[in-house]
DNA sequence: GTGAAAGCGCTAACAA
DNA sequence: TTGTTAGCGCTTTCAC
């Protein structure tokens, strides 16, 4: 705590009225007179008055804490993320609480209890990856929304990405360079952002009057050395001149098959990502063409979604569509 | 809020004794018997009894809130740096609360704030990279700690990365290798990083017998395709066996400037890199060799120095050594 | 339009 | 050891 601190009496005692005087004033209620109300106002300027967040919460039955649980933390994501979040919560008077984790199917439990003993108005999960989680118990009367992620029973209101018209998107982006032979590294196949991102990707080809050859569609790990081998075998077999990557680290090992088969890019092969992961897609040469996921745009609504829950829980799905970012790589 | 909560007076009141013999009794304060402890505990399990944790912070004018302000957010760091500060925090029974802003120099006046509103305990101010900062007026009786950063003044505590260290610990890598044309490209000279690293990577080379040739250390931006040019002239110019980049990105240029000029890395070419930004270092072909930036145990250490400020606020700087990564580039 | 007064849930003297 | 009693700083009826 800061020293002793100005309170609201002092401001009412010096100014010879009473608190609530002081009070209404302050929070813009209409029963004081235009005048008293800039009195108070410049006194409490003067006196550098702060109201005492916790002393309003309890005296006022409302709270305006809120918070995140997430393990996305630890990626670039995070930014967006809780900027977005940030952008509403700020924008409305609330703050937020952030407790990051290793996994937030299972937060440290310590996390959620911390925000529930802050009587959090509402908590919001995010993920790195698009998954099915299950909430844990101790939330079950608290406003929650999950983030980039959805409960299996479907009770919580939770925002998505559009998996399958980012996969569109980015089979469009190869489909404009006038490119035919087109394949497709995914991720493993039990994984909802791969089964999506596919959907998306065959139905523009099928809409484009092709058709869908299985052997083009091959699936890799996520990471840069699993796709090295298969986007190497892939490339040496057939003779193809795209590629979509279900994400931005397929891509980079992608790259490098590539150039060990003397293919350039984008010249010989358009490739195209997925995540716009920055330190990735920007970062390679050249820049991968690549579909982002709204993280910003998630956060945001996730915010929102989650003042209004007081008012009327939905529990609905709400999807947010994946903005194609072209950059050199098609 | 969550509907009407359990209190105090509740569990109070359905044991037939006094709330302050309850409170002690959950605080384990001396004053109560072991039954009534015994009886309280669980007692407030039974009826799902959770502490207001605004309300113990006003009665017992202390808080257990700290705030987190930093643009780091929205990098892959802040996961390191964020765990290691609530692994201290949530070890102490504090909660974290944080603003990530842009520029934590001129954070949103909002987030400000909203921390001092809610009475924290103290600040702890981030930064991406290493340098100074000018903390704000309003944060003048607050206890304040600089994590990757300091205060032109020296008036704050704060935690920085041994540069020199680091940079030292680079060159022994190539020099253990067996490297003797050895290179560095730095980051623009005004960086406190770019000074430190190049000072422990030539401190390095004296130490190991060898002369600097000035020509030898050259300058980049901190961007890869800054770095491909340069590292490119250099490479193609003098017969260089092993070089030093200043970050991991430069490191990122400088793959593929060896690549074009047909260096194999590391047969050819060693490369040292700094940093450790996974989503690069872990990814690239060969796996980058490259030196941590210790962010975990800088937000621990913040963390701690925070929660202690209140008894002595020391203002010195604490120095934490930056860890060797050794990969396949070397 | 203004003030008095009753809490919000909890801690911490102080008495018993 | 236990209970009584003030507050902590603020909101919010309810009279005036």
């Amino acid at each position: 705590m800061t020293k002793r601190s100005v309170t609201m009496s002092d401001v009412a005692r010096q100014l010879g009225i009473s608190r609530s005087a002081v009070s209404f004033a302050l929070n813009n209620e209409a029963q004081v007179s235009r005048e008293t109300r800039e009195r108070v106002i410049a006194k409490a300027a003067e006196l550098g008055y702060r109201p005492n967040a916790g002393a309003r919460a309890l005296a006022g039955q409302k709270t305006d804490l809120f918070g995140l649980v997430t393990d996305i933390v630890s990626t670039p994501f995070a930014g967006d993320l809780i900027a977005g979040a940030q952008e509403w919560f700020w924008g409305h008077g609330k703050s937020l609480l952030i407790a990051g984790t290793a996994t937030p199917e299972r937060p440290d439990a310590r996390s959620i209890e911390m925000m529930l003993e802050h009587r959090v108005g509402g908590i919001m999960i995010a993920t790195t990856w698009n998954r099915a989680i299950d909430v844990p118990a101790a939330l079950e009367n608290v406003p929650v929304v999950l983030v980039h992620c959805f409960d299996a029973l479907g009770e919580r209101p939770s925002i998505i990405p559009d998996e399958e018209q980012g996969g569109r998107e980015a089979a469009q982006m190869l489909l404009a360079r006038g490119r035919r032979r087109i394949a497709m590294i995914n991720l493993p196949e039990d994984l909802v952002a791969a089964q999506g991102r596919r959907l998306g990707f065959e139905k523009a080809l099928v809409a484009a009057g092709m058709a869908i050859d299985p052997a083009s569609i091959v699936t890799s790990g996520p990471e840069p050395d699993s796709a090295y081998d298969v986007a190497r075998a892939l490339l040496a077999a057939g003779d193809i001149d795209g590629v979509f990557c279900a994400n931005d680290r397929i891509a980079m090992g992608t790259y490098d098959a590539a150039r060990d088969l003397g293919l350039r890019i984008p010249e010989d092969l358009s490739i195209v990502g997925f995540d716009n992961q920055e330190t990735i897609a920007k970062y390679l040469r050249p820049a991968l063409s690549t579909v982002a996921l709204p993280f910003r745009e998630m956060g945001r609504r996730g915010a929102e979604l989650l003042t209004r829950a007081s008012e009327d829980i939905d529990r609905k799905k709400i999807v947010i569509s994946c903005p194609p970012i072209a950059r050199n790589s098609v």
